[in-house]
DNA sequence: TTCCGTGTGAACGACCTGTGAACGCAGGGC
DNA sequence: GCCCTGCGTTCACAGGTCGTTCACACGGAA
């Protein structure tokens, strides 16, 4: 779980049309974003960019290629930098790892292998890195934070269990967009859902119930007959309802509660 | 965080003696603890050796290498994996990486290009690791020294063993973000979790009692039911408290930083 | 209308966590 | 060499929480 998108941002430092743009199809199709530059950027640039990793042709820079290295790599520690140059020896690679590339192509190569690097390299600075800095999230009045694995209210705890937490975040994330119950349970539960099984409707309810309790005159998941469900923040009266208030929190008798799902059972 | 070993720990995996003997040599020279293995060795085995890098010669495990490779790299998502051996397809190595492999050499190699591209793996590794180190930390009535491998309530010790500081320090240096167990396993042992182990349910009692022992109206540890643990130092009865100290008015002191979210007591 | 999909409440059982204790291992003192 | 002590791991049990399931009421579509 904790799924965050984390698509990984590229950037490629390269001159060989040839080669970056197989390999720039290659990285479309596996959904990279990714940019093509031509020319060496100055680090500020780069630092801009906010790249995850980088492949970069030596050659492109001429004899300045390692000073270039040597100032990306101290100045940007965290990105993974791939090194995809022609004809080099021995001594060129050692020198150019110790710099700081963190690995070291030589071309000709499939494009399959350096994507393959990078992920190798992006996987191992992921993996260390100390996972603090997923922003919060924030929709209608919620504040999604994966880092608690809960959502607020003005701060206010809305007690999410960790499924319920799960599904809202999936929901969330694919704002706007329906789901259906299979693919919801397939990517909360990690696993097919059998015929029949209603555990999607039941916490779609218990987190309509805490939505409802902690930010009433919203809604914020939608029902697709037939379908499944949809997230989309909505305010629902617009007047008289932003009060912050949590007024009477004893049962809940809605007057507001206009057309349908209101409650129905009586013999409840 | 889990401290020094500012040398290396290498394994190698191989039969080759030729490359074998020149890589030792420069090893030895380099300083590095090194171990050399001509069969395959028990995952649990290479755990219990601590290692922060292995040289894989994947042609030692004939067809189990890749069962090996995926095991070893699950195991230990820490160490630094660096396959070196003879010929291979592109495919073949994009499946070495793929499994979790950080770098694919082939034979024949150099041995400094070798060990430059161990470096690289693990200067990867240690890179993030490292940064918070120095300074004493004060959170709540606890004073955290890391050069101590001690916690401590007004100048008074809170005989922490190792475990209990290691578990301790990885929690108040994510102060505020829930830790899976995983992850806290993971960082603190230094391999994956086995399914259904308690030791870190263990250990943050231990812990808890030790803080409740030297610090009592105060929790530090907080349960995510489900999840794992968070510390967020919470003053418990604002009364009543002998109010002995003028904890160190450094940077960190605050304890109610954040808005308070539910957690779900246990115990409670 | 009828059929089927969805909302709802409740109850059961599985799982999770806290807790105490026993075990095995390693290191130090005698 | 032996014993003692400290430490980390493992086990068993208790209590609580949460997820699943069931039965039924409501609502949309044919």
């Amino acid at each position: 779980m904790t799924t965050q998108p984390e698509t990984t941002r590229l950037a490629v430092i390269d001159t060989d049309s040839g080669f970056v743009t197989v390999l720039s199809k290659r990285l479309e199709s596996a959904g990279w974003q990714h940019r093509v530059l031509s020319t060496p950027v100055p680090p500020d640039e780069l630092v801009a960019m906010k790249l995850n990793a980088l492949v970069l042709d030596l050659s492109v820079l001429g004899s300045d290629g390692w000073d270039y290295l040597e100032r990306i790599c101290g100045m940007l520690p965290d990105l993974g930098v791939v090194v995809c140059t022609g004809k080099s020896s021995v001594a060129q690679r050692v020198r150019g790892l110790r710099l700081g590339a963190d690995d070291w192509v030589s071309k000709p190569c499939h494009p399959e292998e350096v994507i393959a690097r990078v992920e190798a390299v992006v996987r191992r600075r992921r993996r260390s890195r100390v996972q603090t800095d997923v922003g919060p999230m924030v929709v209608g009045e919620l504040e999604i934070r994966a880092d608690q694995f809960q959502a607020f209210v003005s701060g206010q705890s809305l007690d999410l269990t960790r499924r319920e937490f799960e599904l809202l975040q999936l929901l969330a994330e694919a704002k706007g967009n329906v789901l259906e119950r299979e693919s919801i349970y397939q990517r909360v539960w990690g696993y097919a859902m059998a015929h029949g099984d209603r555990s999607v409707d039941v916490f779609v309810r218990k987190l309509r119930q805490k939505l409802e309790k902690g930010s009433p005159g919203w809604r914020y998941i939608h029902t697709h007959f037939g379908i499944g469900y949809r997230f989309d923040p909505e305010p629902q009266a617009p007047e008289a309802q932003e009060a912050p208030l949590p007024p009477a929190p004893t049962d809940e008798a809605e007057p507001a509660a206009e057309q349908q799902d209101s409650e129905m059972s009586s013999a409840g």
